[in-house]
DNA sequence: CGGGAATTTGACAGTGGTCAAGTGCCGTGG
DNA sequence: CCACGGCACTTGACCACTGTCAAATTCCCG
């Protein structure tokens, strides 16, 4: 949709599909640096021009603002502030990801966050009344997800074989899992207590469940 | 000066200091998300309560805002808005670093963000006119450098040993840095081009130069 | 001039990256 | 409807970078 370096011109809100923004460095190294879902908000920068580019996933249907009018009009201002806001959230969660988590947990939260009801990661509860198996639709290449979670394709690979394997999801196809046991699933995150200790209750995580909800 | 989870009241606006923000995992590993010099503002959460815990790196001066009243006030939140835009780009360029680059590559970004006419990365020029070395306060522990960068505190100290072994900075004392080849530095922070072509311009971390001068 | 904390340094191990084959999925064309 | 070709993915072997654990050493402060 745009390049980073482009004069920025818009801010725009999606109201359908998935935008990936990501970062180059000069030697080729990509880094995924936010996945936007309906409602979300890019084109942001402090600059007059883009910080980073933005591609679509899947086909996407967005709200493009004028920049000037955008910081011009209250109501946009305050509608776009209030999603802004989520998104810090789940940039800090998505930070400590990269900076702290190992490779299966960050599979896993990467997982987990495309869990339909997701996000809500003050688990609630065992898995939905009985063990129904979810499907997720992934929807990202191997090679996207890697430079999202700061991987290879090849660690990603590897990883949800061993998910496979551990029999916790089942592949269809390439782009379609089905998450058996989501709280396995949640645990390996690495954002939850797995000690005895029961029902300590918060959770880092917590912005996550509002960033596409709203 | 709050800590994660706590019931978000306020809105922070940094006159004077600086401020780290972090959150812990439940095991006890940390991640500063986001280090905030002068301008800056934290307390920022789509919840109503705070996403990760501040704390101060240095003496601080606040302004502190009623959460509510930031979001009455248009210009109140226009100005937040627009120191807002500018971390978010900071953040960008800091979850490449998490996401991408080499321990080495880190510390040199480190360095070279906390040098005081720092940021810009569209490097002006050789040095400053001359050879001068530049001096920096570091003013956080190895611990805190590490948990910020996503290193171990031994890593960050290797770097460092690094550095100076191949003459780029002199030690003075543990928090004090004397950088004598700035360019060499930059260099080093993999986000220029260090192949022949010459004036290439465009640099990836954009918006870091305007973080802590607007 | 001590005492304790922060830092540095060393030895070693493990996770994840790199390189190189395989294998499977899917769309195109026969 | 089935064969083919290409691309995405998987898997394996190997290795480098960074983490871990354990001393030394330095610095800072009383």
């Amino acid at each position: 949709m745009f390049r980073e370096g482009e004069t920025a011109g818009r801010i725009y809100q999606l109201v359908h599909g998935r935008v990936m923004l990501y970062k180059l460095l000069p030697d080729g190294r990509r880094q995924v640096v936010e996945v936007i879902g309906p409602g979300g908000v890019f084109g942001i920068t402090c600059l007059p021009i883009y910080d980073c580019s933005a591609e679509t996933l899947v086909a996407v249907e967005v709200i493009a603002h004028e920049r000037a009018a955008a910081e011009q009009s209250v109501d946009l201002s305050r509608e776009l502030g209030a999603q802004v806001q989520a998104q810090f959230c789940a940039m800090h969660d998505h930070v400590v990801l990269l900076g702290r988590k190992s490779a299966l947990e960050r599979v896993a939260s990467f997982v987990m966050h495309a869990v339909p009801g997701r996000g809500v990661f003050n688990c609630p509860g065992p898995p939905r009344d009985g063990g129904d198996s979810i499907d997720i639709p992934i929807g990202m290449t191997r090679h996207e997800i890697a430079d999202y979670l700061g991987l290879t394709l090849e660690t990603v690979s590897r990883v949800l074989s061993e998910f496979r394997r551990r029999g916790i999801v089942v592949t269809e196809g390439h782009d379609h899992l089905r998450v058996n046991d989501i709280c396995q699933m949640c645990r390996l995150t690495g954002a939850h207590e797995t000690t005895g200790t029961r029902s300590q209750g918060r959770s880092s995580e917590t912005c996550a469940a509002l960033t596409e909800s709203a």
